[in-house]
DNA sequence: AATGCGGGGCC
DNA sequence: GGCCCAGCATT
C-alpha cells in the first residue's frame, strides 16, 4: 500500500449518489455567469486567476472589460504591462495580474499560444496552483482532475464531518483526493463546478440552507446538527497597523508619481511619493526627509489634503496627504520608468492603488474647489 | 509550515 | 469590527 503524506479521508458509501444528486442540482440551479458562456480555455482561465479569493459579483464587471481589451490570449501577451495592470486596478492582489501577463507570453512563447491540454503543462503557469490548473483542466478539456477551493473544502468539511483545519496544506491535499473519488467519469467539468457552486449558493459560509441541499440526507455535518459550526479555521492574525505618507507635490503645473517595485506590496502599482511615516512623524516631517533622500527634492509644504484609513489583510494603512511644491532652485528629477511629473487630469491613466485613487480624489475636488471659488470671485 | 499579498461585501 | 471570498509564491 502506498503511504500517502496527507490526510485520507473517506467517501463513505453513497458517494455515487451524492455525486449525481449534485449534477442534477447544478444542471438546474447553476448561475448564468459570463464565463460559463464558452469553453475557450484562456477565458476559463482569466477567470479563475480573477476569482482566486475574490467574489463573483465583484469579478463580473472586471472580467466582461478585461475580454473586451484583451479579446485572446496573443492580445494579452502582446499588451504593455501598464494597460494591463490598470485593467486589474481594484481587484487586488496585482502579482496576479503581473504572473497572468507573463504566462499567456509564456504560452504564445511555447505552445503556439493555445493553453495546453496537459496537466504537467498547465500546472508550470505562473500564478497556477493546484486549484487553478484543476478548475482549467477540468472546466475547459473536461479531464478528471480535481478542483478544491475553500467552497469545495466547506462543503466537505461538513458532508463527511471533517474537523481538521481547512488553512492547513494537508488538509486541502486530503480533500483533493476525496474530490477526484467522488469524479463521475466524464463529467469532471460539471462536477467541479457542482461542487463550487453549491458552497456559493447553498453550503454558506453562515446559514447554510439545508432545506434547499441536494445532499442534505447525506450530510454528516447536519445529522449531527454542527453545519453552523464547519468548517474549522485557524484566526487570521490582527493586521499591523502602519503610518504612511504621501506628498502630492506640484512642479509647473504637474505633480510627480512614482512607481513601486515590481515585488511586493501593490507591486507595479504607482503613487504619490512617500512612504513608511516613523511612529508619530507628521506628514510634513517625514515628507521633508524622504522625498529630499529618495529624489533630492527640497520642499514647500503647503497643507494638509487628506486622511486615509486603508485596510489590508495584514496591514493597516494610516495615509495622511499633504500637497507640496518643489522648492526655488531645488533639483528636478527627470522622467524614468519609474518617475513621471504628470497633469492632475492625467493621474488617473495610472494604475494606483485605492488609497492613493482616494488621495487622487481628493485633490481634483480640491483644485474643483478652488476654481469653482475663481470664478464666484 | 508559516507568511505576504487587496479589496469589498455581508453579518 | 470580524469574517470570508472559485489561492499562489516564497521561505
Amino acid at each position: 500500500m502506498k503511504r500517502t503524506k496527507h490526510r485520507a479521508y473517506d467517501d463513505g458509501p453513497h458517494a455515487a449518489n451524492i455525486a449525481g444528486a449534485l449534477l442534477n442540482w447544478f444542471a438546474v440551479h447553476q448561475r448564468d455567469l459570463p464565463w460559463r458562456r464558452s469553453r475557450d480555455a484562456y477565458r476559463i482561465w482569466v477567470s479563475e486567476i480573477m476569482l482566486q479569493q475574490t467574489r463573483v459579483e465583484t469579478v463580473r464587471p472586471y472580467y466582461e472589460r478585461w475580454l473586451a481589451q484583451f479579446p485572446t490570449l496573443t492580445a494579452l501577451a502582446e499588451a504593455p504591462q501598464e494597460q494591463v495592470l490598470k485593467a486589474w486596478e481594484g481587484l487586488g492582489y496585482y502579482s496576479r495580474a503581473r504572473n497572468l501577463h507573463s504566462a499567456a507570453q509564456d504560452v504564445v512563447a511555447r505552445y503556439g499560444g493555445e493553453v495546453p491540454d496537459d496537466p504537467d503543462a498547465v500546472a508550470t503557469l505562473k500564478g497556477v496552483g493546484p486549484y487553478t490548473a484543476g478548475a482549467v483542466l477540468s472546466i475547459a478539456f473536461n479531464r478528471s482532475v480535481p478542483a478544491v477551493d475553500g467552497n469545495v473544502m466547506r462543503l466537505f468539511s461538513r458532508l463527511f464531518l471533517i474537523e481538521d483545519d481547512i488553512m492547513q496544506p494537508a488538509t486541502r491535499q486530503g480533500m483533493e483526493q476525496l474530490a477526484l473519488a467522488l469524479i463521475p467519469a466524464g463529467q469532471a467539468g460539471n462536477f467541479n463546478q457542482a461542487l463550487m457552486e453549491l458552497g456559493a449558493l447553498v453550503c454558506s459560509p453562515t446559514s447554510p440552507k439545508c432545506l434547499a441541499c441536494p445532499v442534505a440526507e447525506y450530510c454528516q455535518a447536519l445529522a449531527a446538527g454542527r453545519q453552523e459550526s464547519l468548517p474549522v479555521k485557524a484566526k487570521a492574525k490582527a493586521p499591523r497597523p502602519v503610518d504612511v505618507a504621501a506628498g502630492v507635490i506640484f512642479h509647473e503645473g504637474r505633480v510627480l508619481l512614482v512607481r513601486r517595485p515590481e515585488e511586493g506590496l501593490l507591486g507595479g502599482l504607482w503613487e504619490f511619493p512617500g512612504g513608511e511615516r516613523p511612529a508619530g512623524a507628521t506628514c510634513e516631517q517625514a515628507l521633508h526627509q524622504r522625498i529630499a533622500e529618495s529624489y533630492g527634492i527640497e520642499l514647500e509644504i503647503e497643507g494638509h489634503l487628506t486622511d486615509v484609513r486603508h485596510v489590508f489583510t495584514h496591514l493597516v494603512w494610516n495615509l495622511a496627504a499633504c500637497t507640496a511644491r518643489v522648492a526655488p532652485g531645488s533639483p528636478i528629477p527627470e522622467e524614468s520608468e519609474t518617475l513621471r511629473w504628470v497633469t492632475p487630469d492625467q493621474i488617473s491613466r495610472y494604475p494606483l492603488p485605492v488609497a492613493h485613487q482616494k488621495v487622487a480624489a481628493a485633490l481634483l475636488a480640491c483644485l474643483s474647489g478652488n476654481r469653482q471659488a475663481k470664478m464666484r470671485r
